[in-house]
DNA sequence: TTTTGAACTGTCACTACCGACAGTTACGTG
DNA sequence: CACGTAACTGTCGGTAGTGACAGTTCAAAA
């Protein structure tokens, strides 16, 4: 009950937002869990690879420097299965179901790492996927057992240090969105845009003219501060001014 | 000690992914937690207002009919705490911070509903939100000290609902993006042309001629089977095939 | 009541985009 | 070796987008 009330403590500081330095809520996770390393990796998807935004651990300097120096992220299932989908990825589990990764948990052996642990995808905003990775140093059973009665509290403070993360980092880009404000027509004309009308199609549909149409993505232009419509629909898509049609 | 086990039972389940049916979860909820009522909502911005992409709830069709009549979501904060944050969202402090949403907690104790509970953010991938919003029937005293021990159990069990119910809706749209495969040189030239570039202008960035950038646009527009290179960024902002600039 | 903002329209000249024609070069796989 | 794929290039003709000129109408806020 001692140990449940640390659980509960720690959860309560998190959700009160007193802790934004990774240094310090790595320090939390392992003074109340029996956690070995924890890793928190924040990235958005390029090209068939990754371009990490935000990258923080305990795996300490020379397991990054193997890591980096063999290539490991390209055969990482744990990469893969948690910036690309939404569920706890068990690193056994993702062991089992892609051989080719060995080398991975082979190179955490030869360092002294432990191979299990869990991996909780944290969904962000604009397309950008982030996780927190937890490894652990105890046998498999054990594990089991303390995975099924932590992964929530696991979950739930993940969910809050990834909140704290986005709350800081959002702080830069929100002032450049406050006057993209667009008039109803300006977001009606750009929608139709993105859906790739062009003006004739999109006045014909709204019933008004085309020179109108084209005055509406003038001004969309000038607010946005771009320079073709292109740009503008990028711009729109990535701040949410239009729906997905 | 039942009760824990009941709570660890559940989300075993939810884990499993034996609970994609909207009604069959929120039973499961109202079973194993002392919860009045639920409510999950996935909508994406569109121009200030809100475009609903599901909806399901326990309120009943009386309450919805008050909701939808009053216009009550036009000064509703839990939604707009919910949807455009990252942390839960308790319904009284929302109630305290925004006075003029009193309507909403008049109509709901007009109808014999409790006022308090909390509102999980769910974060989706491409710029749409959810939530998952939980109200129960108990003082405020107890719903506090209820509310600490569960929120955990709150927070992965919304999570890995959220996970299943993106998981089945994905599946119709998952087809259209298996080749979406775009090479190098084509992600290269797409992503200028999201920064508003022209194709002299990007011949001259990449070197090469502009007769060469429209074959790739081509090549590009074609894979995606759009009309126009606004459309063609618009699908690539879309579905993450460009990165953030 | 004046002012502000949104919605709306017309013409001209220029530039950018787009499809269809017809190729070359280099690399890796069966 | 043949085959497929990616990267690359040239020309022509038509359509679409863009900026700058100069306006009207209507409703709500100051």
């Amino acid at each position: 009950m001692t140990e449940q009330q640390a659980v509960l403590d720690m959860l309560e500081i998190l959700e009160c937002g007193g802790c934004v330095e990774p240094a310090h809520f790595f320090t939390l996770m392992r003074r109340t869990f029996r956690i070995a390393h924890l890793l928190y990796l924040e990235a958005e998807p390029y090209a068939d690879e990754l371009k990490v935004c935000r990258l923080h651990h305990t795996f300490g300097a020379y397991a990054a420097e193997i890591y980096r120096a063999r290539a490991l992220h390209r055969i990482d299932p744990i990469l893969k299965l948690a910036l690309g989908g939404v569920r706890p990825v068990e690193w056994t589990m993702a062991r089992h179901r892609f051989p080719e990764c060995e080398p991975l948990f082979e190179a955490a052996q030869e360092i002294g790492l432990s191979t299990e642990g869990v991996a909780l995808p944290l969904p962000s905003p604009a397309g950008r996927m982030a996780l927190l990775a937890i490894n652990v140093n105890m046998p498999a059973d054990e594990w089991s057992t303390y995975r099924r009665h932590h992964l929530r509290d696991f979950q739930l403070a993940a969910n809050l240090f990834h909140a704290a993360m986005l709350e800081h980092g959002a702080m830069a880009g929100a002032l450049s969105v406050r006057d993209m404000r667009l008039t109803s027509r300006e977001t009606e004309v750009l929608t139709w845009a993105a859906a790739g009308k062009s003006y004739w199609e999109i006045a014909t549909i709204l019933g008004i003219s085309e020179r109108t149409v084209r005055f509406f993505m003038t001004n969309t232009r000038r607010k946005l501060n771009v320079v073709s419509n292109t740009q503008a629909v990028a711009q729109a898509v990535r701040h949410a001014l239009i729906p997905t049609v």
